[in-house]
RNA sequence: GCGGACGUGGCGGAACGGCAGACGCGGCGGUCUUAAAAACCGCUGGGGAGACCCGUGCGGGUUCGAGUCCCGCCGUCCGUACCA
């Protein structure tokens, strides 16, 4: 690729004078100690927020201390560490943080297991990880850290809650809940999977009627939905928020019933009214026991209690179509635009969740309506005829019919086409009066509350005077008792603490209990990247000027797993704190990007309890932080994943030796004089087209291909060691080159080379190598000869070659004639400046 | 079922519609060594003595030219699951 000679003799003996063992050229060992130590006496990373350069917002979903890294945290910190460090040396002023979410319920289980208490496990674990960290040689400034537990910062949380709890986004109400018996609490709808799996420790959970706390995040479900387009997220990421919050628009409908009882319900087809032939309400709906018959109440109650209990142990079963049950109740309602009697079931195929809990039938044109109607010999009248083919007929038809078509049997509204006609069939029902439009969504509000005891007392008393009283700021924080017996006994162990449930009344002064229900430790990550902005604030959980300097994010990373329920609450806070006017932006992540999971070795999920987890600590005794680093970039692309294998860091030892091999000939030729000539042209090019490479690849996140293309350009060097080039202006340029853009991946040994290179303190305070790019290409270029498109020569043109020449020495290519023969080519295509083909016959 | 991503040597993976397999691991051969390791040099998709031929899951298509674009399959992974 450079047209420099380069030795082809491969004989070693005439090389460099004897070396030493390398192992005393490059010790990792040695040479990360020995910078690690100098970074943190000089507070290296420490971030200033007088700085007068642009910012930059660097952050990574901070991790749970759980107790030890895996090589997975190193792939999640390490890799955007090498961004944020390219963007320190492009001259920003770049905020890199780093905390810890250390509430939440694996510190509680294990401490019930193991008796050590979940303060002591949780801040050993964080100083073990801290330590860690600093072994990665990620750009930390440690002075922000946050600890979610401790008083300092739940405090705040307590503080947002009040402040929700004035604006009416927080609030008390009585519903049915997801209860998980193992970790004895509540869960919110976001951490049940699969219909019924506890996403904590997968046991099955089941609903209880429980009094809870919640936030109004519905009251901002459009600005949600609308304003992830503008987000600079991966797109499947944007679509798993949009698809979570569910909007789907249609109207509600009021059906009378023969009891005197209304029912409402949602619907998206309200065109299709006309062909609702029955209803069906779910099992746990709250009209169903007064609407039974008494005939019927026996069979009902069965029915439902049956549901509750296929709720309760599995409902996965539901990937075959499942044959529709239920039970009809008896009673009947009044088809709003019929008049129709029609009758009223019960199914386990309407959610009380979704909508009102109740549907109405349209067997015709709905899949599951039409099953159901089938299974129990229910009417099914067509109410949509398709214009081409025969004619649907209720009675015969074997599937539902969802296509376009005009409406029958629709009285007023017959001959309206389907579906561009439906506004008009809605605005004749609500000019009716029998209907409104209604947008439904998917998304309910945030339950909050848990029965457990490692996380953030809600800041409430009861008084049975004044009912519910929040605590007054000045009173805050409500101080979490580490004094508590923490077992699960399905009340929050807060409970038996009798001096933190019994208090006086802060607007009365008389006996009170205080709330012993903490929050959900989504909370704690639902801001904390404010936190970091101004770690200290005593009066306010972020100072809003602080805040508004720093966020929104400019890039943030971190694991897919957090692409609904984390993301979505970080955007509820963030607007929030915007309308409490802590900050401007309503949205908190400009750019996200999610890396892919490291796998283990069968390439299964790395995990603690099946002892599946790479420790990092071995190999960077062996191989060092900055080996380990390069491996993990050079894995695969980062957004990918991949498995673990350790195999390959043996190569990139290799290559940072080589590196110290190329600066440690160049250091000990002293110092050049004079500006890279002519003479160095072609390593001119090489060292400015690598710093076009990894310039570009860094940018685009594909680390993989920028490692490549550090190795690459250590190769061409060493490859070229023997020549005379070495002591020349462009040889320095390029072995100084190599050391800056081996800076954010490999920061100890940059350093390192740095120094011996002679250079002034610190590598990671240099500015990034622009490409020349006049620099980025030949004189040269190499064109391919095909002919009917296959390679037939290669030919070394001027890289300005006319078109003309170009052809007329393609055809003049001994190879292409011998390819050609006699014929006449009829065609030839030209790419300037890449290839010539020759189309003959 | 629905939605999305992916399918390339022994392995991880590269390739603006234009030289398939960059780079690394592993393997083979060599230099140095009493020896080994390390380091260094060379080779490493398949077939063929060779010129060449065949090769990017399978089958079609578009194009001068397809790993790349289009259509239809097969397979793997992920998300989602009766959302009215």
């Amino acid at each position: 690729m450079v047209d420099v000679e380069t030795p082809q003799s491969g004989r070693s003996g005439d090389r460099q004078p004897p070396e030493r063992d390398d192992r005393a050229r490059y010790d990792p060992m040695a040479v990360e100690a020995k910078w690690r130590q100098r970074w943190e006496a000089d507070r290296l990373y420490a971030v200033d927020d007088a700085s007068p350069l642009p910012k930059w917002y660097s952050l990574t979903m901070y991790p749970y201390p759980s107790g030890v890294l895996h090589v997975g945290h190193w792939y999640a910190f390490a890799v955007p560490d090498v961004y944020a460090r390219l963007q320190r040396m492009r001259g920003y002023n770049v905020l890199f943080p780093m905390g810890f979410d250390a509430f939440g319920l694996p510190a509680e289980n294990a401490a019930i297991r193991s008796g050590v208490h979940p303060a002591r496990s949780t801040f050993d674990n964080i100083a073990q990880m801290r330590e860690q960290y600093r072994q990665m040689g990620a750009m930390i400034d440690w002075s922000r850290e946050v600890v979610t537990c401790t008083p300092e910062y739940y405090r705040w949380n307590q503080w947002l809650f009040l402040r929700m709890l004035e604006l009416g986004l927080a609030y008390r109400a009585n519903g049915s809940v997801w209860w998980c018996p193992n970790d004895q609490t509540v869960l919110a709808n976001e951490q049940v999977l699969e219909g019924n799996i506890c996403e904590r420790c997968g046991a099955d959970v089941y609903k209880r009627d429980l009094e809870q706390w919640y936030f109004r995040i519905t009251r901002y479900v459009e600005e949600l939905l609308h304003d992830t387009d503008g987000l600079d997220w991966p797109e499947r990421v944007k679509t798993m928020q949009r698809n979570w919050i569910g909007r789907s628009e249609g109207a509600r409908l009021t059906f009378k019933l023969e009891t005197g009882d209304a029912l409402e319900v949602f619907t998206t087809r309200p065109d299709t009214v006309w062909g609702a032939t029955f209803m069906v309400l779910a099992p746990e709906h709250p009209l169903v026991p007064s609407i039974t018959v008494p005939e019927r109440r026996e069979a009902v109650d069965a029915y439902a209690a049956q549901a509750r209990r296929e709720t309760e142990i599995d409902r996965q079963s539901t990937d075959e179509a499942r044959p529709k049950t239920g039970v009809f109740t008896g009673t009947y309602a009044i088809n709003p635009v019929t008049d129709e009697r029609i009758p009223i079931w019960v199914a386990d195929y309407v959610l009380l969740g979704y909508g009102t809990g109740a549907i109405m039938a349209v067997p015709a044109h709905d899949d599951r309506d039409f099953a159901f109607a089938r299974a129990f010999d229910l009417p099914v009248r067509v109410v949509i005829q398709p214009e081409t083919g025969d004619p649907l007929d209720g009675a015969t038809m074997t599937t539902a019919y969802h296509g376009p078509g005009r409406l029958v049997n629709s009285g007023p509204v017959d001959g309206t086409t389907v579906p561009d006609g439906i506004p008009a069939v809605v605005a004749w029902l609500e000019g009716q009066g029998r209907g409104r439009r209604e947008v439904g969504y998917r998304l309910r509000d945030w339950l909050i509350s848990r029965q457990r005891y490692w996380g953030t007392p809600i800041p409430v008393v009861y008084c049975d005077g004044c009912g519910v009283v929040p605590i007054p700021d000045d009173q805050l924080p409500v101080v979490l008792p580490l004094d508590a017996a923490f077992t699960p006994t399905g009340q929050s162990p807060l409970v038996s603490h009798e001096a933190f449930l019994h208090t006086t009344c802060p607007s009365c002064g008389g006996p009170a209990r205080r709330e012993t229900d903490t929050m959900d430790t989504f909370v704690d990550s639902s801001w904390y990247w404010f936190r970091y902005t101004d770690p200290n604030n005593q009066n306010l959980p972020f100072d809003p000027g602080k805040a508004d300097q720093w966020t929104p994010v400019d890039l943030y990373c971190g694991g897919i797993e957090h692409a609904i329920l984390h993301l979505l609450y970080a955007r509820f806070f963030t607007k929030v704190c915007r309308d409490l006017g802590l900050t401007e932006s309503g949205e908190p992540f400009r750019r996200l990007r999610s890396q892919g999971m490291i796998l283990g070795k069968e390439g299964t999920k790395m995990s603690k309890s099946r002892g599946t987890q790479v420790a990092p600590d071995p190999l960077v005794a062996r191989h060092g932080a900055d080996a380990l680093r390069l491996h993990l970039m050079y894995l695969g692309p980062w957004e990918q994943g991949g498995s673990w294998n350790s195999r390959g860091i043996t190569g990139m030892e290799r290559f940072l030796r080589r590196a110290v091999q190329l600066v440690d000939d160049v250091a000990a030729a002293g110092e050049v004089v004079g500006v890279p000539d002519s003479d160095g042209m072609a390593v001119r090019r090489l060292t400015h087209r690598t710093i076009a490479r990894v310039t570009k690849d860094l940018d685009e996140f594909q680390f993989n291909t920028m490692v490549a293309a550090l190795i690459e350009f250590v190769n061409e060097l060493t490859g070229q060691r023997g020549t005379g080039g070495v002591g020349t202006p462009a040889w320095r340029e390029a072995i100084e080159t190599l050391v800056l853009l081996m800076a954010p991946s490999a920061p100890f040994l940059a350093e390192e080379l740095w120094e011996r290179l002679g250079k002034p303190y610190s590598v990671h305070h240099q500015p990034w190598p622009t490409a020349d790019e006049a620099l980025l290409t030949d004189d040269t270029v190499a064109l391919v000869i095909q002919v009917n498109g296959k390679v037939r020569d290669r030919l070394t043109v001027p890289v300005d070659v006319s078109e003309a020449a170009a052809r007329e020495l393609a055809l003049a290519s001994e190879r292409v004639r011998e390819t050609v023969g006699g014929r006449e080519p009829t065609r030839v295509i030209y790419v300037p400046g890449r290839l010539v083909n020759i189309v003959v016959r």
